[in-house]
DNA sequence: GCATTCATTTGCGTATACATTAAGGAATGC
DNA sequence: GCATTCCTTAATGTATACGCAAATGAATGC
């Protein structure tokens, strides 16, 4: 396992990924709890760098270390989700605005445009799966295009936050037809430079994620995700 | 040192409030390399809480570490203070509207209400210190008021990023006496019920300080703070 | 004098040992 | 049977030791 720049990964790092790799996939399953050492030997290191990792990923909201209980994967409820994506909303609006007031030319745009064609032939293939992935990196883009580090940090926390809500109830919610025309609305006004337009739309898209996540939570009493 | 529960901190804990208070306050001067052996001496502890105190304290945007070099306190550019101002704009805008939104009776206010009073009162004495730390608890308690935690968390952490810059130039800035008029008319606002108004108002307000703070640097050539 | 190589030093990341204390279970008393 | 006390176990937080590799300085060759 190397980073961007060939170096191996020190166990550390390695730790952060596997573990935040299973929290997010449900592997480690929310409000279970994992001894130091239990880990430790299930990544193959020592005590030591699985408790940096842990302690990091306790930073970014994912779990929490509890004396003598272990390690706690953090449930998300439905309030965690109406806070989460009140952050979120607000964060990405803000960087649809900024990329709309940036001036980017179609060479800058070819993430986005292409993340857009995605979630449209997914949808034509009802391939729900595809068409998540290309909202991710449409989403993921646009907040790259804002152009504000920390915020897209913060996102980029928020988003695993949320991540195995959004995974749970994928096959629930309706087919997201209106996404797709949102996302379209956004880059054209992004394309127009109309940074009104793009954080207006992108906040109302977003509120809109949020009711319908929150009620499906709530009508099959998903409690704890 | 004990924490709220009355039980003493960790060494890592304790590790974590002083290392940040040193960076907050300039001891530890931005720019600057410590190993982790140098400040576990200053500490009177062992390397081991030290580097876990400087791993969340990295996760947190204040420093750096850099193998064989240490760690480095992170200085803040006037393009970061731009970031940083625009995640903190927007979501203490976020918590005004949602503080005006909840509903609070006049014993809700009580702390709002008495940090407006003591920034009045510091200004009448020309006391810019006392202003700033009224400033200060206007802010940390609105956002409280905003009823979001992880909000919370990030808007402290934000501020942290910021505090050696609002320190540095807060006697080279303008009387604050719009800022007390804005602060003013946020409260009103939120007694009101008026979400609009507390989020615009707040939100022009936060924007007009980035933008003195950010004049100020570029003015008197403070480049890395 | 400069470039290269080699040896030494040192800082980091990790493994391991240790001290502390919380938790659980067993024994005792009412 | 339940509450209390005592003892044992084990998990954590920390200190220390160790291996690795990067950095530095000295020696050598051209």
């Amino acid at each position: 396992m190397t980073d961007s720049n060939d170096k191996p990964l020190s166990s550390s790092q390695r730790a952060v990924h596997e573990l935040r790799q299973m929290i997010l996939t449900g592997q480690l399953a929310a409000g279970t709890d994992h001894l130091e050492s239990e880990l430790a030997a299930h990544l193959g290191m020592s005590r030591t760098p699985v408790r940096e990792a842990a302690l990091l990923l306790e930073s970014k909201g994912l779990l929490e270390m509890r004396p003598r209980k272990g390690v706690r994967i953090l449930p998300v409820s439905p309030d965690d989700m109406r806070e989460i994506y009140d952050v979120l909303t607000e964060l990405e609006s803000l960087a649809a605005q900024r990329a709309a007031e940036a001036g980017y030319g179609p060479k800058d745009l070819t993430l986005l445009t292409e993340s857009l064609h995605r979630m449209e032939q997914a949808l034509e293939k009802d391939d729900l799966e595809a068409w998540a992935e290309g909202d991710e990196m449409f989403h993921s883009e646009l907040v790259r295009l804002g152009g504000n580090k920390r915020l897209q940090d913060i996102v980029s926390m928020m988003i695993d936050q949320v991540r195995r809500a959004r995974s749970s109830t994928l096959f629930m919610r309706p087919k997201p037809l209106k996404s797709n025309e949102d996302h379209r609305v956004v880059l054209q006004a992004i394309r127009d430079g109309d940074a009104d337009l793009a954080r207006s739309r992108h906040h109302q898209h977003r509120q809109q994620a949020k009711d319908v996540i929150i009620s499906l939570l709530e009508k099959h009493r998903l409690r704890q995700l």
